[in-house]
DNA sequence: ATCCAGGGAATCG
DNA sequence: CGATTCCATGGA
């Protein structure tokens, strides 16, 4: 595939004339692999192919492990330090972080660009949603710091839907078990991990099914969100589009979806970044970091949201991530 | 053994 | 209203 200068011009041209905002440079580097250099506002993608795997330089605000542990999926295996597979988007990617590099293993350039780039949110400069919020508030830098390679995916609506009406009143360990125990019998087998079933798979299962995979009484509620979703009352689109306080008023009409639980899948599936999930570990952090006594939780959720603003979603999930780890206030 | 988990619904006062 | 209790289940 060799690229001629002409060749290089045509390709340019057409990149710019599809997206005004995205500038495509081909260069030529070492034996014909061909090296994307992709500019979005101040982000810079250096990417290309290499033995049918596809390589970005791995970023500055990007650590594999940090992004899938923080606590916002549940679907994924870790194969070794860096290195994971993981079941999203009714695919499954292997991906790991080696030496500035992050593979994308088995994946070509469309794929990437169509699918990964936004699941993994590359497209957003978490340098300056990081520096906003320290400017805002000097206290989350610690937090930051030390969980600087978080980013915040964007994951499928209806798993996301799912795993975390599982999610309340329990262990991520038991979350993760019982989501990979549902793929496991009424999702697509997979090689290594299985897929996530639909909501007509899971209504064929039925409340019994939910709870052979351990779901307790969050089995009723999941019931209810499928036959929602199967009538078109979660409307993935429509909730895209939505606004953060009327798709938190959709999520709520669920049974088993309250306050937490709706922020949640707003902030990790609909595109919410002002979202502000109030957990155990926020509660406790936040008393903690702000309010130094007992506080409810409905206080705190306001107090975050106004505090962050359009952030809320990130500056959660970093002191989630961080205070978890350190158990702090507990 | 006992407490508690990325909470929320039902019930009570 | 706000406060309490119950819910399944197993990790720590």
């Amino acid at each position: 595939m060799l690229v001629t200068s002409h060749n290089l011009f045509l390709h340019c041209n057409t990149k710019l004339k599809k997206n005004k905002d995205l500038c495509y440079n081909l260069l030529y580097k070492i034996f014909l692999k061909r090296i994307i250099i992709e500019r979005i506002g101040r982000i810079i993608l250096e990417r290309y192919t290499e033995d049918g795997n596809f390589i970005i330089e791995k970023q500055k605000d990007f650590i594999l492990s940090q992004t899938l542990e923080c606590g916002q999926c549940f679907h994924f295996v870790k194969l070794d330090e860096e290195d994971y597979l993981i079941s999203a988007k009714s695919r499954i990617l292997h991906i790991a972080q080696k030496e500035n590099r992050t593979i994308f293993y088995n994946t070509d350039e469309q794929t990437f660009d169509k699918v990964w780039k936004h699941y993994f949110d590359l497209e957003r400069d978490y340098g300056k949603i990081k520096s906003i919020l320290i400017e805002k508030d000097d206290r989350l830098a610690t937090a930051i710091e030390a969980m600087s390679g978080v980013r915040i995916l964007n994951q499928e609506f209806f798993e996301t839907l799912i795993s975390f009406i599982i999610s309340q009143n329990q262990q991520i360990v038991r979350i993760k078990q019982i989501v990979a125990a549902i793929s496991s019998r009424y999702g697509r087998k997979g090689e290594g991990i299985d897929y996530f079933p639909g909501a007509t798979e899971i209504l064929a299962a039925g409340e019994q099914g939910m709870k052979d995979c351990k779901a307790g009484f969050r089995a009723k509620y999941i019931i209810d969100a499928c036959e929602k979703y199967v009538a078109g009352e979660l409307d993935e689109k429509k909730l895209l589009a939505a606004d953060y306080n009327e798709a938190v008023e959709i999520l709520k009409s669920v049974k088993g979806i309250g306050s937490k639980v709706a922020n949640c899948i707003a902030l990790f599936s609909l595109d919410k970044r002002n979202a502000f999930p109030v957990d155990v570990w926020i509660k406790r952090i936040m008393e903690a970091m702000y309010f130094h006594k007992e506080t409810p939780v409905t206080e705190i959720e306001k107090f975050g949201k106004e505090k962050y603003g359009e952030l809320s979603g990130y500056a959660q999930q970093y002191l989630f991530y961080y205070g978890k780890t350190l158990n702090i206030g507990k």
